[in-house]
DNA sequence: GTGTTAAGTGAACATATGTACACTATAATG
DNA sequence: CATTATAGTGTACATATGTTCACTTAACAC
């Protein structure tokens, strides 16, 4: 017989929980210096506590696990994103702006982006295969965005990803001083500024991007 | 009895070659989607063709060889970017001949610069330390020399470190892809053209960066 | 030559890993 | 209530790991 309705659940929802709780456990494991495919099936169980048994009830391998845990951090990111656009900022200062709730946010979700950075370069082709997709997807949103303020006219689609491309690059390398390096406030508050001016140099580079034909 | 003078070498040198050999091996592993600290000691010396226990005729642990080769690795690219110094580039494209000449450096050393990039997210706190350390002498380097083809007086040092940074992390990241997501040469060319042309919008904004005081 | 020292071997160990299988408990469904 | 599918347990096994120790080998210094 097949189960086209919904799945059976708990009252507590526990297999959710325990879901939820792998990924937890992956996110807090990497955050002590391991790389993903570092990670063991049986550290992530240990962590949970559960029987090492019990993993295979939720995934089939820890790369499924990885896979899933790079769309789930994208989607709430990309959320994230999605909200700050909605409500534009009307302060002259965009860029100020935008980098401070967006360092704010980085720093309130610190392991889901730990675990894209390090994911982005560490594991699995299949896992870098799905971030670089991810990533392009920002980009391409970006572009737009950044195509209602420049004069559409003269930028091309392409020039507009490679601005994209630029800005988003320049902020994934902050967040990676912002993670990994270290966590003082002190220094926040100087990566916060650089963010800021690397930002500002980028734009008034794109304002003179064709002066000259 | 203690020696001061040379140590003992074979005729082939064959002590050398071996420790080579693990750094070789290393790289090797790693250009087969695996992270630093993801491989084991035993898949070293199985690579290399010797006794795991031999292993330790050459380094204590895994993170020292992982820390002497990130210290070469960086020897060898100093070294590169110190010889396209001595001798600049006339044309009046510098930025066309730089990108593409670097670009062809990283395609003949693809192993390093994998290394490079992995373990700097990847692996032990220490390993990521020492990359960083030399990321920020790089950083420096580039800065004294954009200091001495702009106006001096206008840009601060920080000025300058801000905006070195920000091409070199341009740089890092056009390395990555280059690198990591694939290598048809299609992708290569366009590549290169996307790296001139960030690397182009940077210096226009820097041109303008102090026209409103 | 003889001795010394560095490099490499082979076997052994305690421990960790992925995965399989039979099992128990429990929540939802009929 | 009886059935059933899901989540989790416990055990087991073959395999892989880091590290140790006693050993062989081979190059060099004398």
């Amino acid at each position: 017989m097949i189960h086209s309705g919904k799945k059976h659940r708990r009252k507590d929802n526990k297999p959710i929980d325990t879901r939820q709780a792998l990924f937890d456990a992956v996110l807090e494991l990497m955050s002590r210096d391991k790389s993903f495919d570092a990670i063991s099936l049986r550290e992530v169980t240990r962590e949970v506590g559960i029987n090492p048994s019990a993993f295979y009830r939720h995934f089939p391998d820890m790369n499924s696990l990885g896979l899933e845990l790079v769309n789930l951090s994208f989607k709430t990111l990309r959320q994230h994103l999605k909200d700050v656009r909605a409500n534009p900022v009307q302060d002259a200062n965009v860029v100020r702006e935008s980098v401070e709730t967006f360092v704010s946010y980085v720093l309130a979700h610190p392991r889901q982006f730990q675990f894209i950075i390090r994911a982005q370069v560490g594991g699995a082709a299949s896992i870098r295969a799905e971030i670089e997709s991810e990533h392009r997807l920002l980009v391409s949103e970006l572009s737009t965005d950044l195509a209602r303020r420049f004069d559409a006219a003269s930028w091309s689609t392409e020039e507009l990803q490679m601005l994209a491309d630029l800005m988003i690059g320049a902020m994934t390398r902050i967040v990676e001083q912002l993670l990994i390096e270290n966590r003082h406030s002190a220094s926040q508050a100087a990566l916060t500024e650089l963010a800021e001016k690397q930002l500002q140099l980028i734009l008034l580079g794109a304002m003179h991007w064709h002066d000259q034909p």
